[in-house]
DNA sequence: TATTGACTTGGAGTCAACTCCAAGAGTTAT
DNA sequence: ATAACTCTTGGAGTTGACTCCAAGTCAATA
């Protein structure tokens, strides 16, 4: 698969998946004779991998570093489940937030609808 | 209560407390005779909405139109209640990446912690 | 083989959301 | 009233995550 496939495919620019590449978020991707990114699926993996960690809001960092220990063998094993514990915890305070603000806007919202109606609303920022 | 004291007990810094007010994230705050803030009861719950907005991780774009349009009255409650469905459709969108990422990360702890008995790891990224 | 279009790199630019700084004014304790 | 501290503003600087650009190389088609 060329960059622009993978690029269409998963819906991600051409220039933030060399953004990865460089920065150490996915391993160096396969290319061919002429020097061309050829992405094979192990590279598929890795890239589905660090998309998901992203669209949750984890941190670029998180990733390299994970891949860092990664590539550094098994030795790393109980580093890298520290690593994903840490983030398990970031990601359940995150959604932990969400839920606040969506309590807080489904209260918002009900009211608003009824505000809607009436064309007033009572005491609400 | 001063801005030392509003950025102690809400744990934010006194710069992101002017910043929010400058960029009209919140209304211009109280002040005392001498031009200092105040914050009154009405400033920090508009604070407190704000903040809870952004630890949602909404964008600061979003409280700013909602507070312009707040302060424009009754006439633009039909856009807020819009403004409100729209945020609660994107917070909704990002607890389902959140969600998607705690399952990766489950499966991979539950590996992780199989491998770190073992010493081994078999295949996982 | 020449052209066209997609690809390459390194580096600069952008955007959001703060964060820091300097110079000066307000407030409190002695 | 003087020191010591906290507050003020405007504006510059920083960080994370891309995004854009220029100059050049590779590949497929006429």
């Amino acid at each position: 698969m060329t960059i622009k496939e993978v690029s269409e495919k998963y819906n991600i620019s051409q220039d933030a998946l060399r953004y990865y590449e460089r920065v150490g978020m996915i391993p160096p991707v396969t290319r061919t004779s002429g020097g061309i990114r050829n992405y094979q699926e192990e590279d598929i993996r890795w890239l589905d991998l660090a998309m998901c960690m992203r669209s949750a809001g984890l941190p670029v960092e998180v990733m390299i570093e994970y891949l860092r220990l990664f590539r550094q063998g098994d030795s790393t094993i109980p580093a890298r489940l520290q690593l994903l514990t840490d983030q398990r915890k970031a990601l359940l305070a995150q959604r932990k937030h969400i839920d606040e603000m969506l309590d807080r806007l489904n209260y918002k919202i009900a009211r608003y609808e009824i505000a809607v109606e009436t064309g007033k609303l009572t005491w609400e920022q």
